[in-house]
DNA sequence: CGGCTTTGACCTGCGC
DNA sequence: GCGCAGGTCAAAGCCG
């Protein structure tokens, strides 16, 4: 399944498309990602803070599985979210008040990657010794204060940073939308949705 | 015309 | 207290 930009049983126009390409993930590489305030593997190879997908890891959640040697993520970043809110970190929070935080590092062209959730750009700052700037971002969902940031690295340019504050207090569109589809894959929807659901060879 | 982005100003926290 | 850096606000402009 793939949607097109012409197709409008798309839920979400900005959705990033995957034509009819071969390897839908050839251009996108999730190379870490920091729960900064809480792990998501019971993995004792964790670094403090870092969870590591390796071949010890145990999965924590049911999102996650081993396929054929490969860990494989079923949730997107939306659902990771989620994943924070059960998390065993004693709920702290950071000088916001917002919780929990989650920086994703990935390579990527792409600044602004649809993640299912609907945001508004509220700012854009110039950040010292880093060239390119920060883009401030809110979920636009009423209630719901939940903000992201999108920075390249500063060390590497093909690399975008995006970091997550707070939780989402509703569904995400995508997520009623794939709950609609029961005839599809679990991962098939998430997988087109956002490239952050990726596979980790081990 | 409504929704979204841009951008300069303002606010706040922190180090000296 | 002062200056700097990061974060947020809000008016203006753009676009469909």
């Amino acid at each position: 399944m793939s949607f097109s930009p012409t197709d409008h049983s798309n839920p979400n126009p900005n959705s990033i498309f995957f034509p009819e390409n071969p390897d839908p993930m050839a251009d996108f590489e999730l190379s870490d990602y920091l729960m900064l305030d809480a792990g998501v593997f019971e993995d004792d190879t964790s670094e403090k803070g870092m969870g590591v997908a390796n071949e010890s890891a145990t999965p924590k959640h049911s999102n996650m599985q081993k396929n054929n040697g490969v860990f494989c993520f079923s949730f997107s970043l939306l659902s990771c979210l989620k994943i924070c809110r059960s998390c065993k970190s004693g709920e702290k929070k950071n000088k916001l008040g917002l919780g929990h935080r989650i920086a994703f590092r990935m390579k990527s062209e792409i600044e602004a990657m649809d993640d299912g959730y609907k945001w508004r750009k509220y700012g854009k700052k110039s950040v010292k010794n880093s060239p390119s700037p920060r883009n401030y971002y809110k979920c636009v969902s009423g209630g719901c204060n939940v903000k992201k940031r999108i920075e390249r690295d500063r060390d590497d340019k093909s690399y975008v940073i995006t970091t997550y504050e707070g939780v989402h207090n509703h569904e995400s569109p995508y997520t009623s939308y794939c709950n609609q589809m029961p005839l599809m894959a679990p991962n098939a929807c998430i997988s087109q949705s956002s490239p952050f659901s990726s596979s980790f060879s081990t």
